[in-house]
DNA sequence: CGTATTGCTACGATAATTGTAGCAACGGAG
DNA sequence: CTCCGTTGCTACAATTATCGTAGCAATACG
């Protein structure tokens, strides 16, 4: 394989040059991230239903990315207590909603 | 609401559910596994060149997790070096490849 | 008042990740 | 052959992230 140093003119594919998918990356990379999004995709569920339903996850780090989903805009907490998605949280949602389908077909 | 039964013998990683889609999420969960996948969208690369792409990664993590990739069938090791996407890991990419637009539209 | 929720936090213990350095194996040039 | 550069991969200590348990203030209802 040729030399890779001139490959830095290009910007190497995927750094984070402050990318957004990037960050999108980043952030739906934490633990529980992904499986936050899954839990409400149907409805809002209460801090203990949420935690209940991610396996008893530990609420220090649920808080952690129930704060950092919450700053992306992706989840809010209802006036009446309890989280859901927000449009662009339930938009994010359905674009790796097929992720089911191909997980039942990959059965591992 | 009800107690729930709180321990059963608890795996040290999460999403011991045996559901494939919790499975998945939990792998997809972890630092760098995304976006391994998403550096690999286009062509193989080689581990080097890979730990550039992956913003100079450390190559114990992105070594454990290509071991992990390969064993789910979604990453492969070519003879002539170079770790590429199998069909199987093309087809998972392909679920969440709409992402980019969702995150350019995110811009948050 | 007591009791039960809600969201949220402290803190020690444990696991995951980082950063640096380096290994054996393979191949091309000299 | 040796020398050099690449490949995939690993060791190791230091640093973060996460876990697990306990508990807080605020709210609501009887």
């Amino acid at each position: 394989m040729a030399k890779q140093a001139a490959s830095k003119t290009r910007g190497v594919r995927g750094s984070r040059t402050g990318r957004p998918i990037m960050a999108l990356l980043d952030l739906l990379g934490r633990r529980w991230s992904l499986r936050i999004l899954w839990e409400l995709r149907d409805e809002p569920l209460t801090s203990r239903v949420l935690r209940t339903a991610c396996d008893e996850a530990s609420p220090t780090v649920l808080q952690a990315r129930l704060t950092e989903l919450r700053e992306a805009g992706f989840v809010e907490l209802g006036d009446g207590g309890g989280y859901g998605l927000t449009a662009l949280g339930r938009e994010l949602c359905e674009t790796f909603m097929p992720l089911y389908r191909f997980a039942e077909r990959w059965k591992r």
